[in-house]
DNA sequence: TCCCCGATTAACT
DNA sequence: GTTAATCGGGGAG
């Protein structure tokens, strides 16, 4: 499997959300460190969230905790869940539009010792398969919030591969509690690296 | 100001 | 399958 290190570009991210989502699987996030040390893992199970949604954090407007969701495409926005987790997505759509894709679950490729230290954890099949796991994996912190996926040093994400339509699945997403029938989780039926397995729709 | 609860995880039974 | 852990955002008053 040939994955292409070509960084992906604006107009990539500038396009509807549930269709960034669908193609950003198979892509390859990249966090490069201070040392020039890689973290990388390829994206297998994503989910759509925009401004019409009612389980979108951008659904009331901007805020101070949602801003980045309201800034340009390929913008990284990171919030805290649960008093104690991180989860990261990429703002997708126009400027103001208020859409952004939740990276759920990824093939982790490189700086897997990395991960494992940051995890506390030896199995690999637990560093990366779930939003807040991968989180803490590429070691990011709120502070991350606003970064740009398509200039910024220090994130990226590159071009990797693409899945067929038979390889993907588009079910309910996880952990919501409004709007639970709309399709817009994506995942890679038959990645063992998913968070969930696509069980329902 | 107070209070409730979430785009989760891990450790239970 | 159930539940504790643990924090800040934002709606209610």
């Amino acid at each position: 499997m040939k994955l292409s290190r070509r960084r992906l570009g604006r107009a990539f991210f500038a396009r509807p959300a549930p269709e960034v989502a669908r193609d950003l699987l198979g892509r390859v996030l990249v966090r490069t460190m201070e040392d020039r040390r890689r973290i990388a893992g390829r994206i297998v199970e994503t989910e759509a969230y925009t401004q019409d949604d009612a389980a979108s954090h951008s659904h009331r407007g901007p805020t101070a905790r949602n801003a980045a969701m309201f800034e340009q495409a390929g913008t990284l926005y990171v919030y805290s869940i649960y008093g104690m987790h991180l989860c990261m997505n990429a703002v997708t759509g126009e400027v103001g539009e208020g859409s952004a894709v939740l990276l759920r679950a990824l093939e982790p490729l490189e700086g897997l010792e990395i991960m494992a230290r940051n995890r506390g954890k030896a199995d690999p099949r637990l560093f990366c398969s779930g939003p807040a796991r991968l989180c803490q994996a590429f070691g990011l912190t709120t502070s991350d919030d606003l970064v740009d996926l398509v200039r910024d040093d220090s994130f990226s994400i590159e071009a990797g591969s693409t899945f067929d339509d038979p390889d993907v699945a588009a079910t309910r997403r996880i952990g919501i509690r409004t709007a639970v029938d709309l399709p817009r989780r994506y995942v890679v039926v038959s990645s063992e690296w998913v968070s969930h397995p696509p069980v329902n729709r």
